[in-house]
Parts: structure tokens; sequence; C-alpha cells
RNA sequence: GCGCCCGUAGCUCAGCUGGAUAGAGCAACGGCCUUCUAAGCCGUCGGUCGCAGGUUCGAAUCCUGCCGGGCGUGCCA
């Protein structure tokens, strides 16, 4: 509705232009607002005030005439000038009704399949296999997940990258420690069930004992050089972790596999080659014994060229260069028109360089997108990073026990009448869906606070709340024993609540296709929140089963249903598992 | 030093690439259960949007300078 309003915008500013009332060459960004106040209208524009002075015009005039230009059309109903020149639309209210007619019979409620599909590569997760997964990887993973799943819903071709961390130095060292352990077979499968501690032990050895060091050093050249007994115990060590990590997704509800994997080390071939290639096309400088690319748009301390290193002055390649390999592969084979990089934010100016070369080096060509989506840190209470109680890094398998022990405490404390299986299973979904809902709702770009007492809470804007709200719905047709999905009759919109309720739903679409162009999932955990305080409301004020007369019951029967559908739509584009009852 | 990000109600956060009286939730206070889940709904209170200038019809939003905080900045990822 929001996209018909703006083609009828882009009409009249094209009439306009055609007849010499806005000057030739000027194309605004047609902007259409949902007003706060409904006084205002379904949508606003300011486009007469955007176009008031180029047009050397009266903006309250020019919003006439941009009215007069829209060309006749069945959506809007009345249009006014407003203040210093708004023009405010009414929606025709049959109109609102037959796009929830058509969501209701559309599988994917009304959000098109928009014409252009296309291929996105998105890389989320990519935990470091050295160690177990935690906190840290909390939020590329499930805002990844949902940024995939969105963009899927929208009927693009996504193609999950795992670009997991399993070569470098570090595994010189766990190789080194599994060695030794390893001569009793059952002890080594034991330690690696316990991959932190294993770490731990390993580190601690490197640090320490005489002589580990130099042997770590040596078993990653052997590796790197294709021994088949480090080889052997190497592919063991990535396996047991690629399992736990395997746990942990499973656990979270996020989509990823073992087939999404693309390892940093799969790009090992490529190094040299790419080395080969910007040494080809003149981008390469040695510079103190480093092999560097220098861009002009990226300046160091004193205003020097600021280098991207990508290969060692001993002959070692660095992320930067697996980076690049990576772009290659994604936009050369797996033919992307868009790359995604969920990654920590702190990474910007390491993917504004790698970027800004991909375009230089013609891995990637001005059509392909390429997107680093960055996000904030976890802070504790206290604002600083978030840590476990003894100081640590919290694991996540950890993090996701406590939050089903919390949610357990919290539902049998509530005075329920559902058994305990039940209340575990509720306890299950609740607590996992809260940790991950709180995430997902805030901003992606800032920190934010991670607290469990707000993120359990059943009021406000938490996943308990949105969990509710959808069994509220749907008590109300186990109640009656109807079936949601057979409910027939014509929506009419009775109240205010019924009217509020069904603007609401009708704007999914619009926050399905911004959450999709931005990669900001909060969008719709924020649309989620007002659709179930809308429903709340709506629950409140207007007796469903009960209603005056069997066409209003029917209305607001299929209201109900759609709020359901739409509800538990959008918890599962963000990953968020729903509940029968709570 | 240079670069990027942040500073909005007591607290946690929105504010959609300048728009109408800056919004939610929590907390505080006051109402609403003989009718579909009260884990809910309705209402009240709460702001010099860090500070100071500037741009414009209009600034939380853009520009400049300060103050305060975070992060990054050549051989880790």
């Amino acid at each position: 509705m929001r996209e018909q309003i703006e083609v009828l915008l882009a009409a009249a500013v094209e009439t306009l232009t055609a007849n010499g009332t806005l000057p030739q060459g000027v194309t605004p960004r047609i902007q259409l607002d949902r007003p706060r106040d409904k006084s205002h209208g379904d949508f606003a524009t300011n486009l007469a005030l955007m176009l008031a002075k180029p047009a050397k015009q009266n903006p309250r005039a020019l919003a006439e005439a941009i009215v007069a230009a829209i060309p006749s059309n069945a959506i809007i109903e009345k249009s006014d000038i407003a203040g210093p020149g708004f023009i405010n639309f009414f929606v025709n209210q049959q109109q609102l009704i037959q796009q929830l007619e058509q969501a209701w019979a559309d599988p994917n409620l009304g959000v098109a399949a928009s014409g252009e599909s296309h291929t996105v590569v998105i890389d989320y997760s990519s935990p470091n296999l050295a160690k177990e997964m935690h906190v840290g990887h909390l939020r590329s993973t499930i805002i990844g997940d949902a940024v995939a799943r969105t963009l899927t819903f929208q009927g693009h071709n996504v193609i999950a990258q795992n670009h997991v961390g399993d070569w470098g130095t570090q595994f010189g060292m766990l190789l080194a420690h599994m060695e030794d352990e390893l001569k009793d077979q059952a002890s080594a499968r034991l330690q690696l069930s316990d991959l932190e501690t294993f770490y731990k032990a390993a580190k601690k050895r490197f640090d320490d004992e005489d002589g580990f060091a130099d042997r770590a050093r040596s078993l990653v050249v052997k590796l790197q050089g294709g021994d088949p007994h480090c080889q052997q115990l190497w592919q063991e060590f990535i396996n047991t972790s690629l399992e736990h990590c395997q746990e942990v997704y499973d656990r979270l509800g996020v989509q990823l596999t073992r087939q999404d994997v693309m390892a940093e080390s799969a790009y090992n071939d490529d190094l040299p080659q790419v080395i080969q290639d910007l040494r080809g096309k003149g981008l390469l400088v040695e510079d103190q014994g480093a092999q560097c690319v220098f861009l002009e748009e990226f300046k160091g301390k004193e205003g020097e060229p600021l280098p991207i290193i990508v290969q060692k002055k001993d002959g070692g390649y660095l992320y930067a260069t697996t980076d690049l390999a990576a772009v290659r592969y994604r936009v050369g084979e797996l033919n992307a028109d868009r790359v995604i990089y969920v990654v920590d934010a702190r990474q910007s100016l390491h993917f504004d360089q790698i970027f800004t070369l991909c375009r230089k080096a013609g891995y990637a060509n001005e059509n392909t997108l390429l997107e680093h989506l960055g996000f904030g840190m976890v802070l504790g209470k206290d604002g600083r990073p978030y840590k476990s109680r003894d100081g640590g890094v919290t694991k996540l398998a950890d993090l996701l026990n406590e939050a089903e022990r919390r949610a357990l405490e919290l539902i049998s404390g509530k005075g329920t009448d559902l058994t305990a299986s039940e209340q575990a299973h509720v306890a299950r979904v609740v607590g996992i869906a809260s940790v991950k809902y709180a995430d997902l709702s805030k901003n992606r770009t800032s920190d934010y606070m991670f607290d469990w007492d707000t993120m359990l809470s059943f009021e406000g804007n938490t996943a308990p709340y949105l969990l509710y709200a959808n069994t509220r719905v749907k008590s109300v047709f186990q109640k009656a024993g109807i079936d949601a999905l057979a409910v027939q009759g014509e929506i009419q919109l009775a109240t205010e609540q019924d009217e509020n309720l069904a603007n609401k739903l009708a704007q999914f679409p619009e926050i399905i296709a911004s959450v999709g162009k931005k990669g900001m999932p909060h969008f719709l955990c924020g649309y989620l929140f007002e659709l179930a305080g809308a429903f709340s409301s709506f629950y409140e004020a207007c007796p469903i089963l009960n209603a005056d007369d069997p066409a209003l019951k029917n209305s607001r029967l299929k209201l109900a249903a759609l709020t359901q559908r739409t509800l538990e739509k959008g918890l599962g584009l963000l990953g968020i598992e729903t509940l029968e009852r709570m």
C-alpha cells in the first residue's frame, strides 16, 4: 500500500515536470511517513515542502498541484493539505480491507516475492574453532540468522557462509597438546568434549612449559605443509569443534548447518593466487618486508598511506588475504549480487579497506553490494563487557542453560496449571526466545545491556510478552473449537480497535521490506510489539466469540487469525519458536 | 595524533537517510477481572534530546567547535 502511493506520487511529479510546474532534472526522493497522529491521515508526505524551493512556489500551492496531479485511484480516499504544506492521505477503508483479504489468502501474508530476486551471500556466526562458542558470537549468529530468514522470505536466493576460523598459529598449540593426550585415546575424546578446558590447558603449557611452544610452532609448519599425521589430528579437532557449534545452533534455533561451513582453510590454495593477482594489477607494494596494498582513501597517523598487509614478511597470510579470497569466491563462484557481513562493528575499518580494494582489483564490480552489518557489544549491568561471575568469558552453552533455568523458575512460580513436562518445554522456549529477542530488539549498531530480569519480564517489549499475546489469540480458537485457517466472512471495521488492529496488520509487508533492505531486525521486533499491543487492546475492547452478530464475529475471528499468523511468521523470521499454551 | 561510533525521561531503549506537540517499556501513582488466558488493558506523572554556535520554512537528526565515554589505527582475527 505504501509502495502503491509512492508510485502515484512519482506519477504526479512526472506530470508536474512535464507541464512545467516543476523544473526539469529535479528528482526528489519520495518520502512517505506513517504519521503518529491519526488526524494526519494514514500516510503523509513532505514532498511539496521539499520541492517548493526548486519550483519557486508556495509550498501549500504546490501541495495542491501535487494532489491534483495524482492519477485517479481507488486507494486514496481523501487528501488534506496541512500545516506548512504536508499532504496527508486517508486510505480508503475498503482498500485496506481488500489488502487484508489478500494477505489472508496468501501464505506469505501479502509479502510479494518482488520481481527482483538477488543472490545474497550472508556471512555470519563465524566462530573460532579453537575455542567453544561464547557470548561474543551471540549477536552475529542470531542477527545473521534473522536477516537470512527475512531475505529468504522475500524470495531472494540466500547463501549462508559460516566463515569459521580453523587455521592459524593457535592450532599448533592445540595439536601438540592433543598429541600427548591422544596417547590415551579415551582420555583425549573426553577432554575434547570440553574444548574450553582443553584450550586453556594447551595455552598454559604453551606459556609455561619448556619446549612446548617450539613444538607447537613446528607442528603448525608441518600442518600447513600437509603432513598427514597433523592433518588427521587437526581434522579430528575441527570435527569435534564443529559438533559443539552445531549443538549451540540447534539449541538457538539457528538454521546454520555443516553445509554452510566455508572455513578459512578452504581458501588456502587461493591465497598465493590473490597475491599474484594483486601484483599483476600493480596494486602490491613491498614495505618493510611485507606485501602491502596502499589505498589513497586510507591515511595513517601522519597522513601517510595506511597499508593493507596481505602477506607477512615470513610469507604467512593474514585475514585480509582470506577475506579478499572470500569475496572473489562469493562474487565469482557463487554469483552474489550482494554480500553481507554480520561482524562486530570494531572491524569496520578492515571491511572498508577490503571492500574498496575488491572494487579496485575487480573482485566486485559497482553493481555488487558489499555490506558490513556491524553490531555493538553485549554489556553487563555494570556497563562493562559482559562477563561470567568468575570474570571470564561466558560460554554460550552456559548462557543458554541459565536462560532456561531462570525461565523455569519464573514459570513455576506463577501458579500455572501446566504439567511439569509442559513447564519444562515452555521454559526452554521462553528462555531461548528471551535471550534472542533481547538482542534482536535493540538497534544492531549500538552496544546493549544484557539484563536477565528485563529480558525475561512479561511486560514490555520482550519475548515473553509476545509469546503470551500469541497464545492468547490461539486460545480463542481452541476455546471455540474453530480452525483458524477456515474462518469465513468479510472483515469489517466496526470500532476504533478493529481499525487500529487492521491498520497495524496492513503494515507487515513494508516492515519486512525495511528489514531486508537495512538488515535491521529490530524494526520487525518493534512492529511485532505494536501488533501485539494493538491485539491486546482489541481483545479487551472487542468481544470476539460473543460479538453482537455473526458477521462481526467472523470478522473478528479473521482479524484474530491474521494477527496470529502474522505474529507467528514475524517471530519465525526472528528465529523464535512459539508456544501453544503458557 | 588521526579515524569511526556513541551521549534522548530516574533505568532500559525507539525515533524509519530534516518534518507536525520527541515516543515506548520499566519504575512511581490511580483505575479495570460473574463474559474469549489480568503473564493483560486504560489513565496520570516524568525531557533545556551532553554544551555552544551555524545551515533552513523547519534540527534529536545535517555542518563546525568544545565536554564526556567507547573502539580502531602495519605484519592476531
